[in-house]
DNA sequence: CCAAACGTTAAAAAATTTCTTAACATATTA
DNA sequence: TAATATGTTAAGAAATTTTTTAACGTTTGG
């Protein structure tokens, strides 16, 4: 009994999962994450930990595919690895509270946007102030120069302002800040 | 007099610029914008308003390319068209200052992100819905629906908590709780 | 200590994306 | 109104990225 039911509940189970593994796969391909790591990431999160074969079976893609995603994801914070009692497969777990993905991902962006520019900056200034400091420029090509320092400079501002998001992040003010609304009641 | 010493500073000035705009460019790679619409952003950002042809020059890149550039710079709100008196030419200008850059990229990202998937978890959890109270579906089958119901369910909070970020930063409140340093000296 | 399992690396193939050339549509000016 | 300038679209070419197959080293269990 109910044996064709279960079926088609299976079906439709699955076909759930899916629509929110495509979902959270789109998203992740707004901030630059390929589909493919997406779906790996959506997949682990619903499905709990997973082996590579268990990977490659569920997306039907090959191993070699399943370890570079993986990797891929662990470059970003949001999978680990994990042990499975008794088992010798290596077994791999998404991060599935997604306050700290987004702390993960995007601090860790952020971090080397403001390292990378500011150092840039910073290099890029000295041979301004050079140019500025040099009696034998034209003075249009100082003024040039000096406006050009001037942008520079007060594009720092947002560089600070960005490690200081990320502090408030990582120490978690953040949510005093913004605080994470309380769950509703279930409905089930 | 000088006329050598500002040929050098030529090219001192423009190879401090590119130093700058190559960072930029990485940024926003990171953030998945093609280096070739990082590029075009960090030279509008350093050059100020630009005509396709200008840009086309500049980058040494067909029009066609700097015209989707743009387009695509557009859909993130961070170039926007202007008019250069007298010039039939029309210019764009890049958003410079960072802080409205940030939050004009990143909350229209973060919207969706929030749009698309609380609507993909209400379609999938109503499929769940239909599984748990089906009678005919063995135990097993309605324990699983209902875990991957949870999940789905606890993960609403975040998106509810990224749509309140994306007001906070909107508004601008963002920079009550989390205050930009006041600027410092000019060295010049 | 041998054999099988596992995961990664390397090289080749496939797929996608980006860019260019060419054609087109629209608008401007003479 | 004709001729030219401007920007976009479309189709093809080029380049890059992703994926797979194959080979390799390492570990584990018999």
């Amino acid at each position: 009994m109910g044996y064709s039911s279960d079926e088609k509940a299976r079906e439709s189970l699955d076909h759930a999962k899916e629509i929110v593994v495509d979902s959270i796969a789109e998203t992740m391909d707004l901030y630059g994450v390929t589909r493919s790591a997406g779906t790996l990431y959506g997949t682990m999160y619903l499905e709990g930990d997973m082996t590579l074969d268990e990977m490659r079976e569920k997306l039907g893609m090959s191993k070699p595919s399943m370890s570079t995603g993986v990797k891929k994801l662990q470059e970003f914070n949001v999978v680990k690895k994990t042990f499975r009692k008794g088992k010798r497969k290596q077994t791999y777990v998404a991060e599935h509270d997604f306050f700290q993905f987004f702390s993960n991902f995007f601090t860790q962006k952020w971090e080397r946007e403001a390292k990378v520019n500011l150092h840039s900056i910073k290099e890029a200034q000295d041979i301004l102030l050079r140019i500025i400091q040099d009696d034998n420029v034209s003075p249009e090509l100082k003024e040039e120069a000096q406006e050009v320092w001037h942008i520079m400079e007060n594009s720092k501002a947002y560089y600070k302002w960005l490690n200081k998001l990320v502090e408030k992040i990582e120490t978690g003010e953040i949510f005093d800040l913004i605080p994470i609304d309380p769950e509703q009641e279930d409905e089930t």
